[in-house]
DNA sequence: GCAATCTAAATTGTCGACAAATATTTTGAC
DNA sequence: GTCAAAATATTTGTCGACAATTTAGATTGC
């Protein structure tokens, strides 16, 4: 019987509460609203036609999201990283990431993989060396997804995302660091081809070593990407 | 200058959000509010004094962390686990507990656990033996919190926190199946003796075998347990 | 007696108004 | 002109009222 929800639907209809709390998760995570940046109650529910009260429940869960910071009585900031938090999100999600790609390695079919190994195949390689970072980042976000769904544990899919969201720009600027984009790529083919053979234990060890590298890539340059 | 948010103060004093989330939530993990019971915003608003607004609120950050259902016009009720999703909490618990004591042991001097390694000794087991599983998971507990301190990483102390609060009913009715809090002081005297002895990886590897023995205990009995 | 329908009560969803706190501007003294 | 204090404006925090929806109960018809 309840049929909305689904659909952001007709124009002029006033956006749900989620719906609201989509697109501000996203414009943070693009840092289309950047960090440091002050977000006004009045400001939102007028962008968005809701009254102030959906906006302060919309924060209450991007806070929790740790996407921003609330300070009593004086307002809401998006959230800026510390080179701390950063190194913190690396080993979160260097766990994460690994167990994900265990999971769905052992749960489907190597076949699955068959597709992913050709999108990372010579093609992507060339992109890469021409500076279309743009299209890798794409392709990372479709493997992720795919390693997501092959997982089949939306508690773990959800942290993921979460972690994506708080780590999305800072990745971005590392692809295009020099080297850093095809050194990823050469890891993910590896991963591919572990997962590609059905070798859980190995694509989990890779993917691990990958976000390492990237951790340790991160810091060196932190300086300049924070 | 600002000075409030850290006590509970004075009695009568209107509750902030922050406390009536820590109430919900500790009555929540601890079902006190059992899984299934539906939650009305008048009740509560009613119950601690303050504006269904402030409620609304609440109920926005304790879903975010999936310990209630929001089914839209027809309210709140207390998360109920599916069997597949106490695997699933299991399956990241393993790796983010094992990623805490492994951070744990690389940052403190090996020193740090001598008190840990004597708390789960000798009189311990007698405990246990006798029947004290509430000690036993005091205990626990405890040391828990040393490790996510000595780990020094917020994030992955926040979202174990939130694991905990998933999984603490389900975590004590293991614990009293027979001979579960018996091997389980085993485990965790076997995890302290490699974190005494500075080995990092050695207590990751034994901490994340003992909840994947947890998890098979679980599922052994899971029928017993949901 | 039972099912379907209608009515009333309870509950959730939304909003605008007011109070409290903070930020900004104006004023005045030196 | 500069700084401090007062006055004003903006912003957040809180609440109670009203609308929409669902639930429970009463009524009717078979």
């Amino acid at each position: 019987m309840v049929k909305r929800s689904v659909k952001t639907a007709v124009r002029g209809e006033k956006p749900q509460v989620d719906e609201i709390l989509e697109v501000l998760r996203e414009k943070i995570a693009n840092h289309d609203l950047p960090p440091g940046c002050k977000l006004r109650e009045s400001a939102l529910s007028e962008e968005f036609g809701v009254s102030r009260a959906r906006i302060r429940e919309v924060f209450g869960v991007i806070e929790e999201r740790s996407l921003i910071e609330r300070i009593p009585n004086r307002g809401v900031v998006v959230t800026r990283l510390t080179p701390a938090q950063a190194f913190d999100l690396f080993d979160v999600r260097e766990v994460l990431e690994g167990l994900a790609i265990r999971l769905a390695t052992q749960n489907m079919p190597p076949e699955t993989w068959q597709d992913l190994v050709e999108m990372f195949g010579e093609p992507a390689e060339k992109g890469v060396r021409e500076g279309d970072f743009e299209g890798y980042m794409e392709k990372l976000a479709i493997l992720r997804h795919r390693i997501t769904n092959g997982a089949d544990n939306p508690l773990l899919a959800s942290q993921l995302d979460r972690l994506d969201d708080q780590t999305r720009v800072l990745v971005k600027r590392l692809v295009i660091l020099p080297g850093r984009a095809a050194e990823g790529l050469v890891e993910h083919r590896q991963i591919l081809a572990a997962m590609r053979h059905g070798d859980a234990e190995e694509a989990e060890r890779l993917k691990r070593e990958n976000i390492r590298g990237a951790r340790e890539c991160f810091r060196r340059y932190q300086k300049l990407i924070l």
